[in-house]
Parts: structure tokens; C-alpha cells; sequence
DNA sequence: GATGAATGAGTGTTCATTCAT
DNA sequence: CATGAATGAACACTCATTCAT
């Protein structure tokens, strides 16, 4: 039994080699051997260790998502206490952050959605992905709007304010200065919400 | 002078095709053979017509986008006078009633925008597009929102909210209802601002 | 519409083709690239006409198979009048005369046999041969001994005989001789039995 | 000595191994991951042990040959006293009997068959296995009829209905009935020849 | 000895493009 | 002009073989 413990070295490795592929060459331009080329292995180690090109594939969008998750569960356990409204901020900040901290993964989850449609299991992950967003954005607008009606309409303002913010932002140009203004206004928003219908609102708040 | 000005309908044939092709197999699975098929022509006539496969479908991309903008004026010009508030409500049925009329584009355009991000020409018309959109938004809130600053950040959240929800309703469940939901939380988001920044804003304003 | 009528000449070379790779190459040995090459076409026409390397080949059986009836239909035809006993020597002649005239078949028809088992689309085929050839004899062999059982068993024995015989030919050494000393050998077998259970028999009868 | 003997125990697990792996996965579906599964053992003991997947095959055969011809064996040392025609009736037996007892071996010898035409080491083992079964029909076909000629010619016959017989049944539908009926058949011939050209014949001989 | 991870040449198939008709 | 037959490079995937352990 030669060389214990390496395999799943070497899955990680190729995940991110299909991650860079997909970032340099798009997702159509990535092949096995794009992949297999760019993690200095050969082009029947993908087949071998995830079954096929869709296997990889799927195995990188799930590392994206987990990336995403671990993201906000660190800053979550970073501070002892949080507020709702400092919870909303970090939901904000892990969206943002996740792009541009590994740069590569901002056209790339593009390219997954854009797959998506037409692909059942890439479509079932993005789906999971979407209501973990809301779901953790409705959780803080709870506290904070005693409206609940009010508080998932704003929840899902929200996300549709994230995911329009980047998705402009990654196709106009991915810049490092987009995305900190785009995580900027949407910060902004959420205060506007807050102010509007929060707990102890007393209407006009020139904040 | 029999055959003159039958070019421009074949090619209009050909991308309507396109767009049904893209509608019904995917990205992926369109290919000269599934749109020249759709379009009752033989398959080489594309290459004839617009060069090859990719500038079939960069012609197509441009009819969306053209039908988008003919879709804003056709409803600017169906009303004698209209107050910027009607106008944004406006630009805002305009991008959502692009897609459920045409219920294909709504999962074509995704396609598109997975696929622009390593096509330059694609890319290109992308950020016409957006512009156009983020232009049409300031042109009525500097009407309705004295200080630029915060007239600027609206048009650029309403049109991340917009592009935010439609992508959203894409990826969960192109279901009419969707679209609906979404169209009306963006006017809504549209009014909260109008509300808090306008003109004879005093401030507090509860619903 | 270039080149009216082509298609059929092309499937033909095709076809061919595919039984000379088999014959030089063996089953295994032989790929659509073997094939195309020897027909001196591309790769991609094997798909182009006959969907697939396994539609090629399912071609290439039926031709042989169709080669075989022709055969003898030839050969009924070539004369006026026949007796059930020279309608018995043609069924045999034809047999081995196809393996005669077209040395490659030879081969070919085992390598298709080792396939069938495992190929329900050729077993198919095979069965069909089989049936065909053994009814062939019946029909001819009651006309000859009246026992209907008899003739039957007698019609079986023949069947296995000749395929016995060109099996242990091919195998052992393709050569000519051996065919014409396995052709001799199934037509003594007839005569041997209708002597022996036929109409007039009288028992004993040193042909 | 703890391991000592232990490789012809391995070999002989790997061999029938193989013959499972044919009869389950035909001859192109079996490779060297499906035997080595099949024995409990690892994929590169195959090149260890016998050179490459070639190898583990032609030993394969040998194997087969080889039972075949202890199924004689013990079959004529099973009587103290056995006349010529006892004899024959035991190769006939034995012929037939391989293939009932061990039905994969049935599919599987023409699996071989269709291979060795076009591999030398096959073809060599299958004609030392024809030339056996030949001399073994003739030495006893020699002590019933007189006519050493016809005592060929005999030995021939019954050699290719036996193996016609038996490639019949095997291609047809490889049932139990149909090889008995096969060897039913085949001892009938036997009869009929050595009725007729035996020493005591007198010519004809109604049943 | 024995393993099985890794290789990479080879497979059948797809498909954008070309071009003789 | 328009066709669609033909091409052949590119693809995902298979698998016998190798070799470090």
C-alpha cells in the first residue's frame, strides 16, 4: 500500500486545477487534460479519482460553497458577542470576501450558474446555496424588523442585492475597487432597511 | 429582382433558431446541426451568413439586447407625459417582462453571461447592456433625488437589485410568479428610496 | 445536393473495409480508425453513415449473410430442373464456396461468432443464419426420406457437419484443399444417409 | 517455509478467475481490474504472475484443454474392459460433458476461438486440441472399420459434427437439452458408420 | 513477494468548418 | 447562392502496464 493518506492531497490539488481551469479558459475550454495539465498530473487520475470530468467538476463547486460557508462560520466565531445588525454585516462581508481574497473563483461561480440550468446536479447545489444565503439573512432581519412580513421581503432584497452587486461586478470588471463598493452599498441598504422598519425606528435617520 | 432582401430574413431565422436552440438544449448542446435544423436550413448556410457558430450566437445576444431596448421605448412612447417615478417603474417591467414573455431568454441570457466572461465580444455587449440599464436608472432619480451622490448609489443598487432578483427567480424556478414577486419588491424598493431621498422627503414616511 | 447516389457506393467501400480489417486485424484489432483508413475515407464517416463502429459492423454481417443467400438463390436458378438431392449439394456448395471465393470471410465469420455471444444484435443475426440454413436442408431431406423424424435428425446432422467442417478448416489451416475436402466430405455424409433412409432405399448401395 | 507452493494455488485462482470473468463479462469486457477482482486479489499479480493480461488468457486455455482431456482420461480408466465403440461413445461424452457441467466454459471456448485466429500462441493450442480429438476418434474407428480410408474419412466426420454440434448449440441457445440432444446425434452417427462400414457389416442394417 | 496508484496511448464519438456541386 | 457530404482535430473515457513502496 504505497504512499497512504495521499489520495485526498491529490483530490484537493485537482480540484483547485479545475478551479484555475475553468478561471483561465472558461468552462467550456476546460477539458480533463486543461485540468490534469495545470495540477502537473495525468489525464486518467481525473476518471480515477472522481469518476469523470463531471466529478471533479461537482466536487469543486461543493468546495466553493464549503469555502463559502467556512467563511462566514469563522467570522461568526471570531467575536463573542454579535448583534443582529454586525451579523448582517458579516453575511455581507463572507459574500464579498470569498471573491476577492481567490480571485479565479469570481467568473467561476458565474460559469457554474450559467451551467447550471442545464445541469441537474450543478443546479441542485446552487439551490442549496441560495436559500443558506436568505435563510441566514432572514435569521438577523428577524431580530431586527418586527414586521416578519417585512422581514423576509427585506431578506430577500438582500440577496438579490448581493448576488446583483457581484454578478455586475464580475462581468463589468472584476476589480478588487468594484467589489469593496459593491459590499459597501449593500451594507448601506440593509442600514436603510433597518432604520426604515427596525425595533425602535422613529422614521427619519440621516444616518 | 427576385431574391433581394431575403438575407435579412433568413438571418433573423437563423438567430430566432439560435435562441430556440439555446431554449431547448442548452449551451452545450447547441450546435450548428440543432439550429440550422430549427431554422430548415441546411448547415452550412451559417457559416455563410455570419462567419461561424460564435457569430451566429453574438448575433443573437445583440437581438436580446435590442429587444430589450426596443421594449423601454415602445413603453416610454405609449404614454404622452410621464413623470420619472412612472419611467422607472417602467425600465423596471421592461427587464422583467422581457423574460416572461419569452420565457426561453430568461435561462439564455444566464448562458450568455456564463459564456461572456472569457468572450471578449460577448463581454462587450454585456457592459453596453449594463451601462444602458444603470443610465436609464440615474436619468429619472436625478430627477427625483437632489444630491447626485445618493441619486448614483440608488440607480446602482436598483440595478444590481434588478439583476439580483432576475437572476435569482433563474436559478431557483423560472416560474412566472416568480418573476412577478420579484418585479414588485424591485418597485417597491424603487418607492422606499424615492421616499427617503426625494425631493419633498421630510424624512419619516410610514408606508 | 452534391454527388447524387453516392451514399450507397461509400456504405459499400465501407463495408468492405470493415471485413478486410477484420480479416488482417481480428475483432479486437479493429477500429473505426482501420476501417477508415482502409476505405480511405475519415474517421468521422463511419458515424456519418452507419451511426457508430457497432452499426458498421452489424452492416458488414448482414452483408455477408445476404452474400450467402444469394449464393444459393444463384444457383437454383442456374438450372432448370433439380432433384432434392442436387438442391442438397448446392446448399453444401454454397457453404464452402463463399469461404472459397472471398478467403476473408473465413476468419471473419468466427470472429463475428466469438462476438455474438456477447452481442445480442449479432446473435440475433446469427440465429436467423442458422435457422435458415437448417430449414434449407429439411426442406430438401423430406422430399428424400419419408420418416419426418428421420429427416429432421438427418437435416440437424448435416447443419452441424457443415459448420463442424468449416469451423475445423478455419482453424486449423485456411487453405483451399482443406475447403474442397470438407466439401466432399458433407456431400458423402448425404448421400450416405439417403442411401441408407431414403425412398428406394434397398439397404446397402457402394455409391 | 511459509509461502513455499504457494504461487500454483494463485495461478490456478487467478486462471479460473479469469474463465469467470469471461463467461460473466464476455471476452472484450474482461480485463485485467475484472480478474484480479474475481480472485481477491491485486490488479498487478496478473503481469507478476503470467507476463500481461495475454498470458493469464492463454493459460486459461491450456487449462480448459487440459480438463478436456483428463475428462477422457478418467472417463477410460473408469472400466477395466471398454470395446472401440464404448470408446468412442466416452470421447463423444466427454466432449459434450465439459460444457454441461461447467456452462461458462461453453460461451467461453468461442470466445477463444474467435481470438485465436488472430493470435498464433491461441491458434497453436487449438490445433494441437483438434488433432487430438481426431487421432483419439481414428484409434478407435481403426479397430470398427476395416477400410483405413473410410476409417479417416469417418474420424473426420464425426470430429466436425461433434464440434458443428456443439458450436450450434452454443450459438443458438446454450440449454442443457440442446447439448444432449447434440450428443444424442452425434453417437447416432457413430452408429450409422460403423453399421455400415464395420468389419461385420453386411451391408445394410435396418436400426 | 505483493500491492494498487499512476500513467498515457488508444478508443469511439462529436462537431465546426470546408468546399465541390 | 445554398447545400450537406466529408473532414479531422478534439473530446471524455478505458485499461494494460509500470513501479515505488
Amino acid at each position: 500500500m504505497p504512499k497512504v493518506g495521499i489520495e485526498p492531497v491529490r483530490k484537493q490539488q485537482l480540484i483547485e486545477a479545475t478551479l484555475k481551469s475553468i478561471e483561465a479558459n472558461g468552462f467550456q475550454g476546460t477539458t480533463i487534460v486543461t485540468i490534469s495539465r495545470l495540477a502537473g498530473m495525468s489525464s486518467g487520475i481525473i476518471s480515477h479519482y472522481f469518476g469523470g470530468k463531471q466529478g471533479v467538476i461537482e466536487a469543486a463547486v461543493r468546495h466553493l460553497l464549503e469555502q463559502l460557508q467556512q467563511g462566514l462560520l469563522s467570522r461568526l466565531n471570531s467575536r463573542a458577542e454579535i448583534t443582529p445588525l454586525e451579523r448582517l454585516m458579516m453575511v455581507v462581508e463572507t459574500n464579498f470576501s470569498g471573491f476577492q481574497q481567490s480571485s479565479p473563483a469570481s467568473s467561476t461561480w458565474l460559469s457554474f450558474w450559467g451551467q447550471a440550468i442545464h445541469d441537474p446536479d450543478l443546479a441542485r447545489l446552487q439551490r442549496v446555496n441560495q436559500r443558506r444565503l436568505e435563510s441566514n439573512l432572514l435569521y438577523s432581519f428577524r431580530r431586527l424588523i418586527p414586521d416578519l412580513a417585512r422581514a423576509r421581503e427585506t431578506a430577500g432584497m438582500t440577496a438579490a442585492m448581493i448576488d446583483g452587486m457581484w454578478l455586475r461586478s464580475t462581468l463589468s470588471a472584476p476589480q478588487d475597487r468594484n467589489f469593496r463598493e459593491a459590499e459597501r452599498l449593500c451594507k448601506e441598504f440593509i442600514h436603510l432597511q433597518v432604520e426604515r422598519f427596525g425595533h425602535q425606528s422613529t422614521g427619519s435617520n440621516n444616518g
